[in-house]
DNA sequence: AATTGTTACGGCCGACGTAAGAATT
DNA sequence: AATTCTTACGTCGGCCGTAACAATT
């Protein structure tokens, strides 16, 4: 019994017709018969008593009904789980540091971030002064600085970040 | 994404170990990874970060840790009804009857108790008077007998059911 | 060298579709 | 005759296993 198989169980017993539930899931008739004739065989149970040219609902279909629905239900949330965290790691950081912390700090951070975050791009660009990678984050040019100085000029409302220790993520 | 996946993600989760979890599943360990790859691929997620010879959970698995055991549970769970169903709905039915009652109640009653569980086989035996149908049913060898008489006779412990209408289940 | 995960490749089971059949209204 | 489910059969995808490879400790 897996997934599957209770989707079109439930699209059955929404419509109590093979017909009408087959082209809801987008397959033929037969193969949907074929494939509830298959379920039923493993649980050893029928689900429907097929009764002239119509079916009836079975005692043990009817108490399966509500399990099924929370598998369904509950595989589409972890679908949903899982497009949400897509959505949170898929994107690009663009940085800016000065030439001086630029090599050692930048070389070891990236590769941190990307190795925690492979599917993350990484841009970096190059300033000079501490000022300009300031202004540059201000501006929105780059989403992250890296700069090297004595006392921190006009960061304006921006997140400062000491580094000290070389580990953290 | 099916149930198979979560099962084998959570089988990975579990021992932090391809190699453990494809033995704990029954299956060689590079169908295992295999399998672990079609699910990122399918998500657009990396699940699992490879570092060096091991892996580490990623924040897109950690999120899906939880909706995936509430799908395995779940799945366990309409197993278990179908199967408590199954227990109920098989088995035989050998009852003994009369001639003359034999015919009217016994064809319906049959036709309408094979409707409702197919799964269900009835034996009839024949009797020709009431004592003999008492005298089987005590004896075991039926478990349902079917008698017209003005009193019923030495019935013993047995259950006695009046027939009136021609509706019961 | 040993451990661990990935890539390559082939076989087989099963899901699906089309066509034909059976049963009921 | 029309509707509805089942049986028969062929095709194709994908799951799994074996073997070979890559990378890390």
């Amino acid at each position: 019994m897996d997934a599957r198989q209770l989707t079109y169980f439930l699209a059955v017993v929404d419509t109590m017709n093979f017909g009408r539930a087959a082209e809801q899931l987008y397959i033929a008739q037969p193969s949907l018969s074929q494939a509830i004739s298959t379920l039923e065989r493993e649980l050893g149970v029928p689900l429907f008593h097929r009764v002239g040219r119509g079916i009836v609902l079975s005692d043990a279909g009817a108490q399966l009904i509500e399990p099924a629905r929370q598998v369904v239900r509950d595989l589409e949330a972890a679908r949903a789980a899982a497009r949400s965290a897509r959505g949170l790691q898929r994107g690009r950081v663009e940085l800016i540091a000065m030439p001086s912390p630029g090599m050692e700090p930048l070389s070891t951070l990236v590769r941190d971030f990307t190795a925690d975050h492979p599917a993350m791009t990484v841009t970096a660009d190059a300033a000079f002064t501490p000022e300009e990678v300031v202004q540059a984050v201000k501006a929105g040019r780059s989403e992250l600085g890296l700069l090297g100085a004595a006392s921190p000029p006009h960061t304006g409302g921006l997140n400062v970040l000491p580094i000290e220790d070389s580990r953290w993520s």
